[in-house]
DNA sequence: CGGTATCCTAGGCGATACTG
DNA sequence: CAGTATCGCCTAGGATACCG
């Protein structure tokens, strides 16, 4: 008896449309680490534009789940660390990771075969 | 020592890249009861639009995590389940309606205020 | 009922250039 | 180094209408 599990999707729906995001995960994800700054963030998730990486850091500060440290030196540093929210999601994130793992080959395969456009789209115009 | 995280990165930036969608993981998570029409799942996944579902839908039999039976009778019936790599999703989407049951206040407080539009833009137009 | 096809718009997100 | 602002593509995804 999973029944619970329909009552409780509006509260799913809601944090999945919260935190659902590629980039928002990756970071937090690379957090767990610890505290880190902006130029580390950016080199170690593969593939974010800064500009992604400050939007979803920005967003991340309003939710409560980082917390953004300025250090007034001259060469400007600024630090972001998990809150205990932030860390709360250490939980999903692992299963997730391990998932990942597990799974590896399979996700391999689809990622490289996933479709750049739609289902019956012409393709001729795969750059 | 959590290097590990980041050398996994890749792999989680490849899967996130294929399932972090809140749609994707709804619908998994709705089937985890059981097999289901295209119909039930459209009543109990809130605010799905019929077009997303079949969409979303094709992808995960496309990705092998679902599979489709069509019962050839008058009115037309089709049934969804989900395959042995659609429940290995069971771990990680457990975890997540844990954490958001778990976080629920902090979560629902955020979705209501969650913003439409971008941070520092005009929102006299805020419809 | 289940699915497809078309239209159409908001906004995600990269690229680029500029401030402190 | 950290961050903002601007432009512009291009896609997600809702609304609507039509087949088997």
């Amino acid at each position: 008896m999973v029944k619970s599990i329909l009552d409780e999707s509006c509260i799913l729906n809601q944090s999945l449309t919260l935190i659902a995001d590629k980039w928002t995960l990756l970071i937090l994800m690379a957090l767990m680490q610890g505290t880190k700054r902006n130029s580390e963030l950016n080199r170690q998730i593969n593939g974010i534009s800064p500009k992604m990486l400050t939007q979803t850091l920005k967003t991340l500060i309003r939710y409560g789940m980082i917390e953004r440290t300025v250090y007034p030196e001259v060469p400007p540093r600024v630090e972001y660390t998990l809150t205990e929210f932030g860390k709360s999601t250490a939980d999903p994130l692992m299963a997730l990771l391990k998932w990942s793992v597990d799974w590896e080959e399979q996700l391999t395969t689809l990622y490289k075969n996933r479709q750049t456009g739609l289902a019956g789209k012409d393709q001729s115009a795969t750059k």
